[in-house]
DNA sequence: CTGTTAGCGCATTCAC
DNA sequence: GTGAATGCGCTAACAG
């Protein structure tokens, strides 16, 4: 009445294994690795041979074991802020559609803005052994930085220009994008401008684009300071809403509001009409990141728009491209590609 | 003048390797290997030097090699219709948090809907053997489904109810939360609704919530066939937006719209604002999945609320409870788990 | 076009 | 508390 009282007797069905379907078709293991990978050369008949003994058993390649053979995982590790902010999906998206068909899979992890984490993550990606790693942001803990240099892997960071560069980016200036928006809101004739942001050092990006707008003001000579600093980020639409509120509570001859982001500026622009104060009558919003909510809300929302999947679609490219040279033998030669950014004036400005 | 001139003679900094760290702290690779898992019973003087070691060459544990050796891979792998969809990157966030800290990684994939994608991405994932697997969605193509039944890892289903599980189970009808929501809508007064959804059948859930409505308006004895179907899911703010006009054009004695998802619903009110369409006033708009946007909107979005990271740390608890349990020998024994949902009632009905 | 040999870096299993 | 032998499943490198 035991169940597989000897040994070996046919466990619950042991995963079948490359020798297994070796057997079956009469081959050598070698032969089975190479009709898989079907750049190897093997012969028609072998191979309808071997493919129909994969079939009868249900193989499935076990990368994992030719990972530690070839010496390649075929991982791209990415680090993101956050898989909730649909631009950093958006871009997640890009390096994904940029390497899979290359035989590349992405390795995903949320940084929740936090460098600290950031370096966990960076480790524990390591530990894969990916080919390579995309990191979103161009500041590091010193040993993420020490991490990221030794690892002898291409890296790209995205989102950013780096002033000392790991190695390849893909980015762009959020300051000067954010300073862009600014200065077209002067032309439009707003002459008191004002931004609200998140608090922490955490978000790099959000204190880039605050840096930007003091800039801008400040080169301007409009009244500077008129700044609303919220908690951790990512800032929510909610918070946009109080935010728009103290800000008009604090200095009410305020004319424009850049927010860091459109969810944001969407949720302040919500609270408006809720309020009664016309926008961009009673007060002009803007945001940054053209996400779809912008596109959509009534008024449609004034925006920095970066093509965020293209940011990912670049970094793959570039990635693709590092990979190659780092196995053809070549250095790598880094390099920096910056993605445009464009100002889109809608209707709440 | 030739670099490296000799064979081995420190090539690229070759990668530290175990026994590296084992030959400079003057010890074996396995003592190496037990004080990095920490549980190893290794003496403290021993690890420190180990430690010491690791710090000097830069050693990160590779965690390919230990899972070839373990049978362990230590990845769990999931499958989401799509990451930008806030509602999926909750349940990957939720699945995240649940298994990292157990040593377990998530290995994410997208399926756009689309079930031949998911079956592809079953294979992918298959190859990359992971020790447990969470789908979105109840249905698959037969092929996937026979790969998931004979992968012999646990599997999660989560976000819908299937009638033939594969095994594990976290979910909820979305057929019984839509026709909850239009009962709500009866009970406050509304007696021609009508139904806002994609138009394919790829989006098994957005159909689930349309036979639902459809239960509903039959049961309670409402009109029927009050429905305006969209292109591809996932239906978008802009497609919401044409979709009442169209719906308004066609009916226009229909007094609520039920939308597929929040975001729809949100694309549905902000075309009516732009319209000059009151809403509730002109016509009340209901959406599914509780989104921030409808938190946030003017008016508040009625909506059905599922606690979506909740759904992915309920799949995390059953992923890791029925991995324990393989590796205790035990047959794991499905668990289905069935998360509640909630209409919450805001301004727009 | 196909097979053989060797070994990737680690953890399991058993000694001691 | 520590070490030695062994092999996970596959592929690189060569031979034929």
């Amino acid at each position: 009445m035991k169940q597989t009282p000897t040994k070996t007797k046919k466990g619950p069905k042991r995963a079948a294994t490359m020798a297994m379907v070796a057997a079956r078709a009469g081959v050598s293991a070698m032969t089975v690795s190479r009709a898989l990978k079907s750049d190897g050369a093997v012969s028609d008949e072998t191979r309808t041979r071997i493919l129909a003994a994969v079939e009868e058993l249900g193989y499935v390649l076990d990368l994992s074991a030719g990972a530690l053979s070839s010496k390649r995982t075929g991982f791209v590790a990415a680090l993101i802020p956050s898989i909730n902010n649909s631009n950093f999906s958006d871009t997640a998206r890009g390096i994904t559609e940029a390497i899979e068909g290359q035989g590349l899979q992405m390795l995903l992890g949320y940084t929740d803005y936090d460098m600290d984490k950031e370096e966990q993550l960076v480790r524990a990606m390591l530990t894969r052994r990916p080919d390579g790693i995309i990191v979103t942001d161009g500041r590091h803990t010193p040993k993420a930085r020490r991490m990221l240099l030794s690892a002898g892997i291409p890296v790209v960071e995205t989102w950013d220009l780096p002033s000392d560069p790991i190695d390849n980016v893909v980015g762009f200036s959020n300051a000067e994008a954010s300073r862009a928006l600014v200065h077209r809101l002067y032309q439009k004739g707003y002459r008191n401008i004002a931004f609200i942001g998140g608090a922490s050092r955490r978000d790099t990006r959000g204190a880039d684009r605050r840096l930007g707008y003091k800039r801008a003001v400040e080169e301007l000579g409009l009244p500077v300071g008129r700044t609303i600093s919220f908690g951790n980020p990512p800032i929510s639409m909610e918070q946009g809403g109080e935010a728009i509120v103290h800000l008009i509570a604090q200095w009410p001859d305020v004319d424009a509001a850049v927010c860091v982001s459109d969810l944001s500026a969407f949720g302040a622009i919500m609270e408006c009409h809720r309020r009664g104060w016309s926008v961009p009558g009673r007060i002009a919003v803007a945001g940054f990141g053209d996400f779809e909510v912008s596109r959509c809300s009534w008024p449609r929302i004034t925006t920095v728009a970066v093509d965020c999947r293209n940011i990912g679609l670049e970094a793959g490219r570039v990635m693709l491209r590092a990979i190659d040279d780092v196995r053809g033998g070549r250095r790598p030669g880094p390099e920096t590609s910056i993605v445009p950014f464009e100002v889109i004036e809608r209707e709440s400005t």
